[in-house]
DNA sequence: GATGAATGAGTATTCATTCAT
DNA sequence: CATGAATGAATACTCATTCAT
């Protein structure tokens, strides 16, 4: 590990800050409007470096974009498969929502430049938002099974459970006029796992928060 | 009308062409891959024209953006007082979701261009957002005094409201895996409004679609 | 005259104001930066009217110039003619100097653009320069063969006469730090003034402005 | 030499082809009509190069003139600091002039362009031409002090000094109709040196060139 | 492999000029 | 004749990409 460092890290080194450098950018100022210059800048390297690692300022996007995802999809995974009850869906969408500032960005820059880079939404679509559509439909198929969610097209639900983070994430810069104050960014994320599961539920849990 | 037309049609029409091809381009390639060159050939009109009818590229930008929320602002307002039972609401969300695509790319314009033009997005928030939230809150308090609704921040549900829009503008180009038929369309609609409703509720309608 | 001048009066009205309104604006920013449609709201006319009255923008400042020019050569030879004494040029210079600045304007639109329009230097110099110099010739030929002036070039000292208006003309916004107070300005009229005499004179007047 | 160029000479080299084409550019068409191709084109560089080199156009016309200035300024002070009698400075004039040509380029763009570009007026008024006078000033003062010029304002006097060189370059295209042949020209610079020469003395030296 | 100077196609914007009204 | 909307060529400047060092 520590030898093969020698060669193999600076590598992997540089193409992680520029990897971070554009998260960090691309969210903030938009693909179109981030140059190549800043890029190496943040980055730290020369601006002609960029190209011996990725062949195009759009492959970084690319990359930024699928890398991203990826976290996310595992994340989710891995939390949805250690779910005891189905009734704590909502508990998971609280916690999500609430680290999801982290990823906020990155999700900013994927719905945003997707729209406009058909290669890139194919991608994401093909690697990701189907492979997560797939596992939480089949998450909500168990539940529907089980008689704990109501009969509803379980395709549709997994959906509107990755909208739900949609409507999270936006709703910080866009829906929110100024003052999304942590008070009520954790409240919005509470009610928005709530009115969810509640909508649900063949049962409903009509308080909020009603299991830990 | 006809004869009037002489001296203001001209003006007008230009102007108008000019909002419908920024529309329709803004929201195909995004608003800095438009160029003004596009913009003029899709107006068909000169490229220098452009700038007698509006003083930036930006302004355009500015110009699509407002008018168009205006627009939704007014729809949504005009259903929302005609609104007779305060369990009809899934019917109004339903049907203005349906209706929605045609405005689906202005949002996206909208909620992409939003996040870099700082003036762009306190404008909205101030002229649109606010006041749309302002009379969804309204509406939603008067639901939780009636006991229709179960006793969540009005505030939040507003939003939760409008967001649940945006999952269905958006759900169309990015959340699907390439197939929006029109009848998975009109699904995701009903679940949507469907899932929103039992959510709120106090005493679930358990049942899609229990009104018209 | 007044009858006529309902169809007259008004163009040579217009013609008038935009020569008026161009050597104002020409002076101010150059011809270059100086567009047809501030000459236009100078001058209080529509910016098509302009290319009624002229052939084109470059018509405008041969007009300008022209006529500023042929105005101070009346000025020049009127005040020659009436000289008694050869040796009172000095005050000649100095009146004129003093007067200069309302006619500055001009001259820097002229030497400014001079330069770069050959057909308007060409005419200038036909027209104006070269009658100016030979009538201040004659001038200084006489003053030489009565013995008042030193025997010099005649050619050249009509032109080192000349010479010495432009350099009242520059020296207000550009030779000056900052302060041509009036005094100050007054003062640099009368010692070039009294220089060039005393420099031509066979037998010096020493003392500055000897004769009133 | 040779070997050194290597690293060093590419970047002073292009920024110097860039300055000496601009000079002649300016001075030809005027700065407004000499493009950013054009000034390219004649550097043999990229137009992007351009800027990579100055920031504006404007930068380049800045460096152009404070450069040109410069040079003169210098040459100024080592000639008059070299003068052994206060009755050679005609034989200053004489020389200076004569050599002056090579400068009537830099001359002209700086005479033209300071009258628009306010910053730049006030940068070589600051850096050239107040330091310029009173340079001159301290020379004519101890002329006067001495007794062999006359009681004049020494700072209204370095400015008439400093203004018959402006005559000089500018007579060339300006104030001679068409042919200025180098015999008229350097007449022209000997009479202009003559007069100031005579116009300042207390003891006139009557003729021509009376010293060496 | 890393660098950063050079490139030149591409951008928004300006403006003299035209011409239908 | 006057108007001013329309024009489109021309402009300064940007920036992703290349390549000699």
């Amino acid at each position: 590990m520590q030898l093969s460092s020698h060669s193999t890290a600076p590598q992997t080194d540089v193409n992680h800050r520029i990897l971070e450098a554009a998260q960090r950018l691309f969210a903030r100022q938009g693909f179109e409007k981030t140059t190549t210059r800043q890029l190496a800048e943040a980055a730290e390297i020369a601006e002609g470096t960029l190209f011996r690692h990725f062949e195009n300022k759009k492959a970084i996007l690319v990359a930024v974009v699928t890398q991203g995802w990826s976290e996310m999809l595992t994340d989710l995974l891995t939390h949805l498969s250690e779910m005891g009850s189905y009734r704590s869906i909502a508990k998971l969408m609280r916690e999500r929502m609430l680290t999801l500032p982290k990823q906020a960005d990155l999700m900013r820059v994927c719905f945003m430049e997707a729209q406009f880079h058909p290669e890139l939404r194919d991608r994401i679509q093909a690697e990701i938002i189907s492979k997560m559509t797939s596992v939480v439909e089949a998450f909500i198929q168990t539940g529907i099974e089980r008689g704990t969610y109501r009969d509803l097209n379980p395709q549709v639900v997994a959906r509107v459970f990755l909208g739900m983070f949609m409507i999270a994430g936006f709703s910080q810069d866009t829906l929110m006029d100024e003052d999304p104050s942590p008070g009520f960014q954790r409240e919005m994320a509470e009610t928005l796992a709530d009115i969810f599961l509640n909508g649900i539920l063949t049962q409903p849990a009509i308080q909020k928060q009603p299991e830990i």
